[in-house]
RNA sequence: GGGUUAGUAGCUCAGUUGGUUAGAGCGGAGCGCUCAUAACGCUUUGGUCGUGGGUUCAAGUCCUACCUAACCCA
C-alpha cells in the first residue's frame, strides 16, 4: 500500500476488438466519458489509474488476417496501431493504452487458471465440434457455413442464420462448408475442452450483485438481473484456435483461452504493464473502481468477469459504478465502412478539431438511448456553445479590456455576490453530475456557467460603463471577467483538454488546472495577459451540406428498371399462353424471362423490372421465382405496370434508340 | 421465439416514490445591445406525453395488449 491517503479510482474503459475501423460510436460509447471522467478525477487530486487497450486474439481476428493474406499477429497489430492513432488524436489520457497479446498477459491468465483449478472450478467435458479435415482443424461458429435448414438461405453460419435470424446447432447445417477453404469435407469430431463452473459460484455472485448493482445504471441493472434470474452457467473457456492465450494444462497443446476469458483481464496486465504499484488499486477494497462500456457489453462486465473474479478467491477489486452507453446511429442509419456511411476515426480531426467533436459527442451522448448523430446538430452545438458562449466570451472580455486597461487585468471591486453565488451553484451542479457519470447533465451545468459570463456582460455593459467615465466600475466588471475565464479553463478542461489550455494561456502567469471547489479568484490585480487568437471556428452551413453530401450520401439501393431487348422469343413448354424470352439487360446478356404478353416479338426494346425492383403498382419487389415449372428472373414491364397509363396487357415498347442497360426513371 | 430498454414540442433530450397550468436547449418569430467570432442578452411560439384498453379521487408516471426501434439470449 502506499503512504498517502489520497483516495484511490481504478477507470476501465472497454477494450476495442483489433477488426474494423473505429468510428464515432466508439469514441463516445466507452472512450471519452472514460476520459471525461479520469481528467476529472485527476483534477479534482484523485489517485487515478487508467486503461484501456486492444482485445486481440479470437475467432474474427483469425478469418480476417486470412482474408488479408497477414499473420493473426500482423493483422491485429495493423489494427492496433490505428487504434492508438486515435487514441492520439483525441487526446484521450490512458496511462497506458496497451493490447492483450503480451507476455504480461500470457503469465497473469496461466497463473489464474490454475488457481481455478486448484478451487475445484475448473471440469474437463468432451463435445463435438465441425472438423474441416482439408484445413485440418476445428471450425469455430462463425468459419462453418452452409445452408440454413429453416430458410435455405446458402450464406448461413454455423450457428445462426443471418438472414432469417434462426439459430440451430452445426449439425443441422445443410451442405457445411469451410468459410476457410470452401472444403464441404466437414466431420463432427469429439473433442475436448475445460469449462468453468460458474454455476458453483452463483450464490456468491448474487449476494454480490445485490451490494454493488443499486450503484448501476438502469440498463445494467436490468441486464444483470436477467442473468440472477436464469442462473450461471457452466461456460467453456477452451477453443480449438492457434490465435489466443495458449492452455497451460497437459493434453490442450493445440487449444487457446476462449477470448472472453482472457479479454477482460487485459485490464490487470494492462495496469501491470503501466504501473507497477498496480495492486495499490486492483487489490484494494477502498479504491473506487468505474467501468465504461457500450450497451453490447454489459453482460461481460457485470456477470462473466465478476463471476470470474470472484471465483479467484483472492481479494480482487470488482466494479463499484458501470456505466453503460447506448449506441450511436449516423443521419438516421448505422455506421458502416462498407456502405461508406459515418465518420471514422482515423478522418474524423480532419473535418473539425478534437474538442469540437469531443464538445458535440459528449453533449448529445446516448445515456438514456441511441441517439442520432446529425452534422447539422453538430454544427449547432459547436456554433452555439463552443463558439459563440465561450470562444467569445474571452475574446470579448480580453478585446474589450486591452482597448482601454491594455494589456493587464484591472483592479477588482467588490465581490458581486449574488454572480459568486450562481457561479457556485452550477460548480455544484456539474461536479455533482460528474460524480455520478452523468454527461449530458454535465454539459448542461458547464452551459449554464458560460451562460452567466455573458449575462454578467450584457447586464453590467462594462463598454457603457467606460463611455460615461466610470473606469474603475468598469475594470471591476472586468476583472470579474477574468476570474471566469480562469474558472471556464478549469472546468473546461476534462471536456475540451486543448481549448482550455489555450485559454489558460490567456494569463502570462501559469494556473493550474485543478477542479475548482468554489468560485475562487485567482487572477492578481494588475496581471498580464494576452488576447488570444479565437479558440473556435464556425461550421457553416454550406459545410454542413458538404459533410453530409460525403459522408452520410443517402444510397438508393432500391433495384431500378431498366431498359432491355428480347434476343428470343419460345413458346412455353406446358403453357400456352406464355412464352419464354431471352432478355439482354446490357450487363446480363441471357436472361430467361417468362412473360404472357401478347405482343412480345424479337427486337423489342422494353423496360425490364429485374429481381429485387420494387414497382409503383406494387408492395413486394419482384423475385425470382418458377412460373409454370420454368424459372424467370424478372418481369418484363406493361405501361400501366411502370405508372404510365392503363395499358396491362402489353409490355412497353420503347423507341429503338433507347439505351440498353440505362436506368429507366419511373415518373 | 424469450428477456431488457426506449417511443414526450419541427430537432435532440429532462421529467425523482402517480398529485396543482408537462420542462430545457436548438430551430422559428419578435425585441434589445454593439465590447465581441453575422457573435451576446431578453421575450415568445411549439406537445390528446407511440396506439387501444384498465386501475385510481388523480397517470407521461402503475397494470395489460398491440405497434415501432435497439441490445442481449435461444
Amino acid at each position: 500500500m502506499t503512504t498517502d491517503n489520497k483516495q484511490k479510482y481504478l477507470i476501465t474503459s472497454a477494450l476495442p476488438y483489433v477488426n474494423g475501423e473505429l468510428h464515432l460510436g466508439h469514441l463516445i460509447g466507452c472512450w471519452l466519458p472514460s476520459d471525461i471522467y479520469a481528467r476529472f478525477c485527476r483534477a479534482c487530486g484523485r489517485d487515478v489509474l487508467y486503461v484501456c487497450g486492444a482485445d486481440e486474439h479470437g475467432t474474427p481476428v483469425v478469418v480476417g488476417a486470412m482474408k488479408e493474406n497477414m499473420s493473426p499477429f500482423d493483422y491485429s497489430s495493423k489494427y492496433y496501431e490505428k487504434h492508438l492513432r486515435a487514441v492520439k488524436d483525441f487526446n484521450l489520457s490512458f496511462d497506458l493504452y496497451g493490447r492483450t497479446h503480451t507476455e504480461l498477459q500470457e503469465k497473469l491468465i496461466h497463473e489464474l487458471f490454475l488457481r481455478l483449478d486448484n478451487e475445484g472450478l475448473i471440469e474437463e467435458r468432451e463435445t463435438l465440434q465441425p472438423f474441416s479435415v482439408d484445413d485440418n482443424m476445428f471450425l469455430a461458429d462463425r468459419q462453418l457455413l452452409g445452408t440454413c435448414p429453416k430458410c435455405g438461405y446458402e450464406n448461413a453460419r454455423g450457428d445462426q442464420c443471418d438472414k432469417c435470424s434462426a439459430s440451430y446447432e452445426a449439425t443441422e447445417l445443410l451442405n457445411p462448408r469451410s468459410a476457410i477453404s470452401g472444403s464441404t469435407n466437414i466431420e463432427m469430431r469429439p473433442t475436448k475442452n475445460l469449462f468453468f463452473l460458474a454455476s458453483k459460484i452463483e450464490g456468491k455472485w448474487k449476494q454480490w450483485l445485490e451490494t454493488h448493482a443499486p450503484k448501476w445504471s438502469k440498463t445494467a441493472i436490468a441486464i444483470a438481473q436477467g442473468w440472477a434470474k436464469e442462473g450461471l452457467q457452466d461456460t467453456s473457456i477452451t477453443r480449438d484456435l492457434s490465435w489466443g492465450i495458449p492452455v497451460n494444462k497437459p493434453g490442450y497443446e493445440n487449444k487457446v483461452f476462449y477470448v472472453w476469458f482472457d479479454a477482460p483481464w487485459g485490464y490487470v496486465s494492462i495496469s501491470q504493464a503501466a504501473n507497477k504499484d498496480w495492486e495499490t488499486w486492483w487489490k484494494n477494497p477502498d479504491c473506487h473502481y468505474a467501468q465504461f462500456m457500450g450497451k453490447d457489453n454489459v453482460k461481460f462486465h457485470a456477470v462473466l468477469f465478476p463471476e470470474q473474479q470472484l471465483a479467484m478467491n483472492d481479494n480482487w477489486k470488482t466494479v463499484d459504478q458501470l456505466k453503460a452507453m447506448n449506441f450511436l446511429n449516423f443521419e438516421g442509419g448505422k455506421f458502416s465502412k462498407s456502405e461508406k456511411r459515418g465518420v471514422f476515426l482515423d478522418e474524423a480531426v480532419s473535418i473539425a478539431p478534437a474538442d469540437a467533436w469531443r464538445y458535440a459527442l459528449i453533449a448529445s451522448a446516448p445515456e438514456t438511448d441511441d441517439t442520432d448523430f446529425t452534422f447539422a446538430r453538430f454544427a449547432d452545438i459547436v456554433n452555439k456553445d463552443l463558439n459563440g458562449m465561450l470562444g467569445n466570451f474571452v475574446s470579448r472580455v480580453c478585446k474589450l479590456t486591452d482597448k482601454n486597461f491594455g494589456l493587464t487585468v484591472p483592479n477588482a471591486g467588490e465581490l458581486d455576490a449574488s454572480l459568486t453565488a450562481q457561479v457556485n451553484e452550477k460548480i455544484a451542479e456539474l461536479t455533482a453530475a460528474l460524480d455520478a457519470c452523468e454527461f449530458r447533465a454535465a454539459v448542461v451545468a458547464l452551459r449554464s456557467l458560460y451562460a452567466i459570463g455573458n449575462e454578467y456582460m450584457t447586464v453590467k455593459e462594462p463598454w457603457t460603463l467606460v463611455k460615461n467615465g466610470n473606469a474603475e466600475q468598469a475594470g471591476a466588471v472586468l476583472n470579474e471577467c477574468f476570474q471566469l475565464i480562469d474558472l471556464y479553463a478549469r472546468v473546461s478542461a476534462p471536456f475540451i483538454p486543448d481549448a482550455a489550455e489555450k485559454i489558460q494561456r490567456v494569463f502570462n502567469n501559469t494556473h493550474d488546472l485543478s477542479w475548482p471547489k468554489e468560485f475562487e479568484r485567482r487572477i492578481q490585480n494588475g496581471e498580464a495577459f494576452t488576447v488570444p487568437e479565437n479558440l473556435f471556428s464556425r461550421i457553416d452551413d454550406a459545410r454542413v451540406a458538404e459533410l453530409t453530401e460525403k459522408y452520410a450520401k443517402k444510397e438508393d439501393n432500391n433495384v431500378k428498371p431498366v431498359v432491355a431487348k428480347i434476343i428470343a422469343v419460345k413458346n412455353h413448354p406446358s403453357r400456352d399462353d406464355l412464352h419464354l424470352l431471352t432478355v439482354d439487360d446490357g450487363t446480363n446478356h441471357n436472361l430467361q424471362i417468362v412473360c404472357g404478353a401478347p405482343n412480345v416479338r424479337v427486337g423489342l426494346i422494353g423496360v425490364l423490372a429485374p429481381v429485387g425492383c420494387v414497382l409503383p403498382t406494387m408492395k413486394k419487389p419482384i423475385s425470382q421465382r418458377t412460373v409454370a415449372g420454368t424459372e424467370s428472373f424478372g418481369m418484363m414491364c406493361s405501361a400501366a405496370e411502370l405508372g404510365q397509363g392503363n395499358n396491362a396487357d402489353e409490355i412497353i415498347e420503347l423507341d429503338s434508340d433507347a439505351k440498353i442497360g440505362s436506368i429507366w426513371e419511373i415518373k
